[in-house]
DNA sequence: TCCCCTCTCACTTTTGAATCGC
DNA sequence: AGCGATTCAAAAGTGAGAGGGG
């Protein structure tokens, strides 16, 4: 399998499209579409002049509709997921693994184009490792702070994305509610789905303008649950063997299980505490799975998403599933989310945009330690009410000085945008009402189609003449934990000493802007309303009926 | 008592600076 | 002087396991 290794970030050289690539996984295909695919539901079409007679390809492929998305190592992420993926997450910040990398096609190469990653619960539940599989052991606890990581090399053009892997192995995952890193906030034992959005950031669509858009592109192979140490050991066995950095736990001496692999694949190397691990989960597992909510995999769920879009789950088939934990899912699919901003300037007073709109105006603390906004709040957002509802971001950036988030202040150089932004988390499925009871663990829905659309924020540029203190709708180079590090606290808390320089506010350039609004749009992407819009569904057997 | 989290450890890979040779 | 290859040390990432707290 292809590693990580000589793959940077940034640079890391294009692989062509392989079987390490999931085949299949770009929407629209023309070689090879696959039923799992699921098309661009909503056309971009403002974002670019739709193609008329005569325009090349490349004018053609300018849409943002027409961008495909492929996963790479899908294979891999399918194992993953087959076993029930588990993330460690930690008060540092813990990198994914597998990591997130895409191949992307059909950009227009001159367009300049923003990639991030938000990680938006799966549900609204909390797990526990029960009988060597994944129980529902109640409700989830409120969300984390939303935090989008950005890709370092964005903005850039089409042309950069689509000539090699996009990697997102940078990207870090903490439990620490108050991580001053930038790292995606995450709660421990709770269900995640990973999520890629491709953001226009060309001149003419950044801020300002009313044609900015973007598609979301979902890979339910790579949901996973958050963990502070590994539960399941075929999870711990799949890292060790897949990820070179845990190759000092495949085996030191003759007494394990070194010896086995060299004589066969069939019997990979696990250490001794795994094989204990293993012993008593072989016990446990010798109890027979027939847990009801099984058959219920098969009913089709159909979720109301943010007024009037709508995503449509197909259920997991029911399988045989392994030990386990997450049931395999669909064969993968790509769900496909395309927005397109409207130019309506609808204004909402939110309670929760305007606490942190009036935030304090010196930057610190309050904008690195402010507690995630009650769950309550979050899900009172009347953004979800309506799809033309500005939404709440905030960001951190990269390590340039530049900061997004406001007026559009021309062409300053590129920022170094491997940046994380903030945004409130809304749950990626669906919300119900979710017992206490202890419930097989329910598997991901898995295709969804959704249009949403994706409001106009006027209100940036206000924010833009804000003090630095309104942090939440800021942008922060990100620091490095080294620099962090070796700053000192000050650098992690501005607020003790006064801002740093690595935190000072500059105009962002547009892509930045754009960006920044669509962290507007992600972070009120649930509210209560629209939340129990959603058909419940997803983790009791009620829910499972889908009326 | 149990479950989960934090911390430390030993081990690995990765990264980048320094050095060397052409 | 410039460039590329090699070397080496520091940095960073990994799971294991002990211990602590609720």
């Amino acid at each position: 399998m292809l590693q990580d290794k000589g793959l940077s970030e940034s640079e890391e050289a294009f692989r062509a499209p392989g079987p390490a690539l999931g085949e299949g996984s770009s929407a629209n295909t023309a070689n090879a579409p696959e039923p799992a695919l699921a098309a661009p539901s909503l056309s971009g079409a403002a974002l670019g002049s739709p193609p008329g007679p005569g325009t090349d390809v490349a004018a053609a492929e300018q849409t943002i509709e027409n961008i495909k998305v492929g996963l790479h190592e899908k294979e891999l992420w399918k194992k993953f997921h087959e076993a029930g993926t588990e993330m460690i997450i930690t008060k540092a910040g813990r990198r994914m693994f597998p990591s997130y990398k895409v191949k992307v096609t059909g950009m227009n190469p001159k367009t300049k184009y923003i990639l991030l990653i938000d990680i938006v619960p799966a549900d609204d539940h909390r797990y526990k490792f029960c009988d060597n599989k994944w129980m529902v052991a109640g409700k989830a606890e409120p969300a984390m702070p939303g935090r989008l990581y950005v890709h370092p090399d964005s903005p850039a053009t089409g042309a950069h994305w689509m000539r090699q892997l996009v990697s997102f192995q940078k990207l870090k995952l903490t439990n620490n509610h108050l991580d001053p890193f930038g790292h995606i906030i995450l709660n421990s034992m709770h269900k995640y789905q990973p999520r890629l959005h491709i953001v226009k950031a060309d001149e003419n669509n950044a801020f300002g303008s009313k044609n900015t858009a973007f598609c979301t592109h979902v890979f339910p192979e790579t949901s996973f649950i958050s963990v502070t140490s590994y539960q399941n050991h075929k999870i711990t066995q799949l890292k060790i063997e897949n990820n070179p950095f845990a190759k000092g736990f495949r085996g030191s001496d003759d007494s394990d299980l070194r010896v086995a692999r060299l004589q066969s694949k069939e019997y990979p190397v696990i250490s001794k505490s795994i094989m204990r691990q293993r012993l008593v989960s072989s016990q446990l597992s010798a109890k027979p799975d027939v847990s009801p909510l099984h058959s219920a995999h098969q009913a089709l769920q159909h979720y109301q998403y943010e007024n009037g879009a709508h995503m449509q789950f197909a259920a997991a088939e029911p399988q045989d599933l392994p030990l386990n934990t997450f049931p395999p899912q669909r064969d993968s699919s790509l769900f496909y989310h395309c927005l397109k901003r409207r130019d309506s300037a609808r204004h909402l007073d939110l309670p929760c945009k305007r606490s942190y709109l009036e935030a304090p105006s010196s930057v610190g603390e309050d904008h690195y330690f402010r507690s995630p906004p009650p769950y309550d709040q979050q899900m009172l957002s009347p953004s979800y009410c309506s799809e033309v509802t500005p939404r709440e971001a905030c960001m951190y950036s990269g390590s340039g000085p530049e900061i997004a988030g406001v007026s559009g202040v021309e062409d300053l150089p590129p920022p170094p945008l491997s940046c994380n932004m903030w945004t409130s988390v809304s749950p990626y499925t669906s919300y119900s009402v979710q017992t206490m009871e202890t419930v097989p663990y329910q598997p991901f829905p898995t295709h969804f189609t959704a249009t949403t659309m994706m409001p106009r924020l006027p209100t940036i540029s206000a924010q833009s003449s804000q003090p630095p203190g309104n942090a939440h709708f800021s942008v922060y180079n990100q620091l490095s934990q080294s620099q962090v590090r070796e700053r000192g606290p000050a650098a992690s808390f501005p607020r003790e000493r006064g801002l740093p320089a690595v935190c000072e506010r500059k105009p962002p350039s547009p892509h930045l802007s754009a960006a920044n609004e669509f962290l507007y749009s992600q972070s009120f992407s649930l509210s209560r309303e629209s939340s129990l819009q959603y058909h419940s569904g997803v983790g009791t057997v009620e829910n499972w009926t889908d009326g």
